[in-house]
DNA sequence: CGTCTAAGTTGACAGACGTCGAAGCAAAGG
DNA sequence: CCTTTGCTTCGACGTCTGTCAACTTAGACG
């Protein structure tokens, strides 16, 4: 009788498009300043915060943290909205949610999800 | 009566230096062929490959294969073993729950955890 | 030992990235 | 209209990164 091991790690591994998406979600976030700006924002009251609210975490120049926030905004981490003077951020959370179920789903077995897929708010 | 609304987000923003941490694993993973030797690896049966199942899934060279690899363990994605002629490489799960995590937490309520911060296994 | 195969190291190079100062644009208030 | 304030864009600079060809190291097997 043969072998019969089913295998544990039935999960397909992540095709060259998707990788390649998730690529650029992961190098948008993979840096310390961009992390932490994702972080405030998402931790600012009403899940939202305009630069003003942001440039006082660092001691960096005020386009700098401009840059920072356009590879944010441009990779869809972050949406962006003028209202008067000031510009407003908020959290993409359907993409940080895509993003760490697929991390989590790397190295999980398939079957059934321990998360649903959607976030609970 | 007051209005007793607690924040939403009371989650505290990361800190610069647990920012930094976190970057190193992200950049380690930012990027379509780390990630799919990640995913590959994980995929594999048992857990593990060795580098002779990875590089056929790729249109590089053994010594850039042998790059990528080198970045995810310096980073400490992944783990390797010498056995015979062979290398074996193994996703190190607690770090990759470590990252879902933290990227989950990012934009959701502190609170009772939905995930035990443990891999179940 | 000699040789074959698997994997890693080195050195080089083009391109991407993080940072800044200076200049530009947009809204609000004189 | 002019000025001020908030934010972005531009141009430049040094550094980091992904890639390869050439070479080296580590085991296995005669």
């Amino acid at each position: 009788m043969a072998k019969q091991t089913v295998s544990i790690r039935a999960r397909a591994p992540l095709a060259e498009p998707e990788a390649a998406e998730f690529a650029v979600l992961l190098k948008a976030v993979a840096d310390p300043v961009r992390l932490r700006l994702v972080s405030l924002v998402a931790a600012h009251d009403g899940g939202e915060a305009c630069v003003c609210d942001l440039t006082g975490a660092f001691d960096l120049s005020a386009p700098t943290i401009s840059h920072h926030l356009k590879v944010l905004r441009e990779a869809g981490v972050l949406d962006s909205e003028r209202r008067g003077t000031w510009v407003h951020y908020r959290v993409r959370d359907d993409v940080l949610d895509r993003l760490a179920g697929m991390l989590g789903d790397l190295h999980r077995p398939a079957g059934p999800r321990l998360v649903s897929a959607g976030a609970r708010r």
